[in-house]
Parts: structure tokens; sequence; C-alpha cells
DNA sequence: GATTATGCTTCCGCTGAGTGGAAGGAGGCC
DNA sequence: GGCCTCCTTCCACTCAGCGGAAGCATAATC
């Protein structure tokens, strides 16, 4: 719009998202500068941006003149159709493994190479968890994580495969041993980790399968040790998958339009 | 940016928003022409629009043309400071609710003269409920709407009982009636509802009291009939309540900047 | 209390990014 | 075929946006 822009071809919207989008979970709150400076633009330019932002609600100024995501983007990312025909049949499921183990529950899908935590319970035992709704973790060092590699596509498994990032000692990072555990995985139908990422935390997670017997989910339990009840932990999350399944399946019974299409 | 706009002030910014904010509960996919309507905007401005939002991820087209919240938006949406502490802290004693009733249980605060709800957890009973998190229900016929109501400021109260819409037929519509119950409400720490915002849903919900001895929650289930367990359900609820503001009041403690500040 | 540093706000001349009417598809329905 | 609806592309006009620079406020340093 500008004639002196320093990089022409870049439309306003695109300016305006990198801002938005300069917040992440670490940089909830952001200061003028802090704001220009992650999204790239002059200053002159984020104050003048960020200030139309603000008018439109979809940014917050504080009295401090920290930045902070607006209330009004809230209100529309819950209209984002992510899964949510599968999170709303898993709640109540969800909710049952809760009340039965009093542990942190967790309902995953696989977004590219990386987990997706689309729901999370939080126990009550003081177990250290990592993971919050719309956190993207990596797959090779959490239980819901192992279980959708374990049904990934090829090309997918050996992207990750290929890196394993260590993250406390116990994660596992040689390749051949944690396809030896991905074979167990496809074989006993879960997947268990062992403080491979957070010290302290242990995990165990089965797949929920799809119509079509391909895995579009994984629900997964956080402890403190799985030593003491590992078959009672893995009952209630097998209990809880087939549920989902079953009432995926139906949902899907009139097979009409794609995914989450059911405003009404 | 150009010469012959129709509305000139308005800001490409403005103009993106409104396009963003054309969706709501109601609408949450849209066609480019229902997008333009609702936006407000020539067709050919907001196809432009619409493609740099795509093409930022703020948006997604699908397959047949529509166009929906995109993922990008969902992930931002949940870094806002949207009682992000309050939430955290009420999470497990909602879910020792759920766990012992079997109900739906809702965490909401009041947002002007309405009802926010913040939380939710859908219980196994087909009751209807018409809430979901995020949405916004008016507050003199639910039941933590009326705990929020007797608490509020007085211009609120006014405000809100100057214009009571019937909902059901068993929505209290008559002013001296629902001041009589708000007295109650103050007197006996609960509120109830029966029917009047669902039929063949009842609720009752209790406040949660800040550090300062003010309302800043209610915390609510909703079930078929109250006649059977209204003393258990109350129980049920006024023990969560105080767990929470008891969190509350310890979490803030260390009395430093203002609210959802706790970022690492 | 002067000096430096840091971060925010405002100003302003230049110009090409944005605008939207209009024309041209692409389907769907009768 | 004719008609309708909805989407896409084109293009001449021009003012909204650009951002360097100067000014301002506050806080730290000497």
């Amino acid at each position: 719009m500008a004639g002196n822009t320093s990089t022409p071809g870049a439309s306003v919207v695109s300016r305006a998202l990198a801002l938005l989008f300069a917040f992440d979970a670490q940089h909830r709150r952001l200061t003028l500068t802090q704001l220009a400076s992650r999204a790239g633009l002059p200053l002159a330019t984020t104050h003048r941006l960020a200030a139309d932002l603000v008018a439109g609600g979809a940014l917050v100024r504080r009295a401090n003149g920290e930045y902070v995501v607006g209330r009004r983007l809230w209100d529309l990312g819950l209209l984002a159709p992510v899964q949510t025909g599968l999170r709303q049949v898993a709640s109540p499921f969800l909710n049952d493994i809760h009340a039965a183990t009093q542990a942190t529950v967790h309902l995953a899908v696989r977004e590219r190479t990386q987990v997706l935590y689309l729901e999370r319970l939080s126990g009550r035992a003081s177990v250290p968890v990592v993971s919050t709704v719309g956190s993207r973790l990596p797959m090779h060092a959490t239980g819901v994580g192992k279980v959708l590699l374990a049904h990934a596509p090829a090309d997918v498994q050996e992207r990750v495969l290929s890196s394993l990032d260590r993250i406390t000692p116990y994660t596992v990072t040689q390749r051949a041993r944690l396809e030896r555990q991905l074979t167990r995985v496809r074989k006993d139908g879960f997947a268990t980790t062992e403080e491979e990422m957070t010290l302290g935390a242990c995990s165990i997670a089965v797949p929920v399968p799809g119509p079509d017997g391909s895995v579009v989910a994984a629900i997964g339990i956080v402890v403190p040790s799985l030593k003491r009840d590992r078959a009672r932990l893995l009952a209630a999350l097998q209990v809880a998958a087939s549920g989902v399944a079953r009432t995926l399946a139906n949902e899907l019974a009139p097979p009409g339009a794609d995914a989450a299409s059911r405003s009404r």
C-alpha cells in the first residue's frame, strides 16, 4: 500500500497475520519492540497495525503497554473445526477414564511429525506434565506419540525416526530400538513411556481406530509409575478407546460431506 | 490503499478482521458470498482478502469452496489470557464434581450482562444443554447466571432486570420475582433454575469467592431434575467452590502483576 | 541533576498496493 | 438452450499505507 515499503509484495493482511502469529506459548505477552522484531516489521509499522488490531479486538493492550491475544480471537479460535466431532465424542469417555484412574488423561492426534494434544484432563497426583491443549510434542517421547507413530504412513515414520532428539536421559534415541518398540505397539495394541519426556512421569496409551481401520487418534494417561497397575490402566483405556471408536462409527453412518461439518 | 474505496477511512486490517469475525457459532462455514455479505464488503475485495487470510493459515478453504476458521487461529486463541489462571485452578475440582455426580458441570464468569462459559464437562445423562465453551447465555435463565447476577454491580443488575427475555414457558420474566430470587441466592449461597433455559434441564450453582470477598466465578451443574438429590449436588458444588477459592487465594500469595501472567 | 539508554509515539512526503465495478467462467436447474 | 447463482479474473484509478526520522517519556547510570 505504501510507496516505500521495504518488502514489496507483502500484503497488509500478511503483515497483520505476522503480528498475530508472533505470539506463541512461550510469548503470550509482547511489548511493541518484541512484537516488531518477532514479526519482522519496522517499529512504526508495527505500532500502527497493532493499534488497528487492538481497535478490532484481536489484540489487547495492557496498562503496562504489553500486547496480549484478545478475547475475540479466543472466541474465534473455538470455532475452528479442529477435530470438533472427535473431541465431542471422546469427551465423556475421557471423563470416565479420569474418574476411574484420577490420572492425567490425554486425547491426541498426529499433525505431520508431531503429536497435537486436543484435550487434557489434569490428574490429582502431582505428576509433572508438559502438555497442554493445543501443544505439540515430539512423537518418539510420548505414549500417545508412539501409538500414532506406529500407525503413521511410512514416510512420516521415516522422517521422525531419522532424527530422534534426546529430551531426558531416558528418551529412546536409537532408531533400531524405537522401531522394535513400534512393532510391539502394533502387536500389543498399546504403547508406554518411562520418563522419556519428563522425569518422574510415565505414560501408557492406546489407539482409537476409525471406521476404515486406520488410527485416527490416541488416548493416553500419565502417571508417576506404571509398575503397580498397568493392567488396570490399560483396561480403562481400551474400554474408552473402543467406546469412542464405536460412537464415531455410528456418527458417520450418514456419510455426508467431509469431517467436522456438523454445525447444525 | 486504493483509490476507489466505498468506505474511506476503513483500514485493511479492519476489513480483514471483519472477515474473521463474520464467523460465529451459528456460522462456522461460510461461502464467499455469505462471507462478503456478513462482513459488509464487496465480493471482489472479500475474495482477495480471504485469499490472503487463507495463505496465512487464518482461514481454510474447503474443497467445496466454503471457508472455515483455520487451525492456526485455534492455536492462537488458546493463548488468549481468558481467565487462564482460574481455569487451571478450577479444572481438577470440576472433574471431581463430574466424577461424583455424572452430571454436566459448568464454570462460568460474568461478561458484561451475560454469562460466559469457560469450561464444560458434559454429563452422561441425556440432558439437553445449550452451552458450550465460549458461549454466552442470558444471566436470568441459568443457574450460574443467577449466581453471578446476584453478586454483580448494581448497574449491571439494573440493565439485566430491565429486560428479561422469555426463553421457555418457565423463564422468570417478572422483575420482582427475579429480585426476590436473587435475594435468596445471596442469603442461601446457591441458585437454581427449573427448565428456565431449556425444557427438561434444571440447574444448581454456587459462587466462587475471590480473595477480596467478591464473586469471581460460578460453578454449576445441569441435571434432568433437582427433586431427588439437591442436597447432595449442593454439597459437591460447595466443596469444589471452596477448594477453588482456597487455591486461588494461595496462588495470589505472591501478588505480582495482573492476572494470567504466568507464562513460565 | 545531568547523561545515557531504552522504548514508545507522532509526523509526513512518496507511491504502488489495494479497490471494486464489470466482464468472463463454471455449474446447476428447468 | 436459457437462466440463475456463485465464483474468479481483470484493470485503471488513487489514497491508504509505508517507515525513516524526530520528538517524547521513563528509567537506569554516573
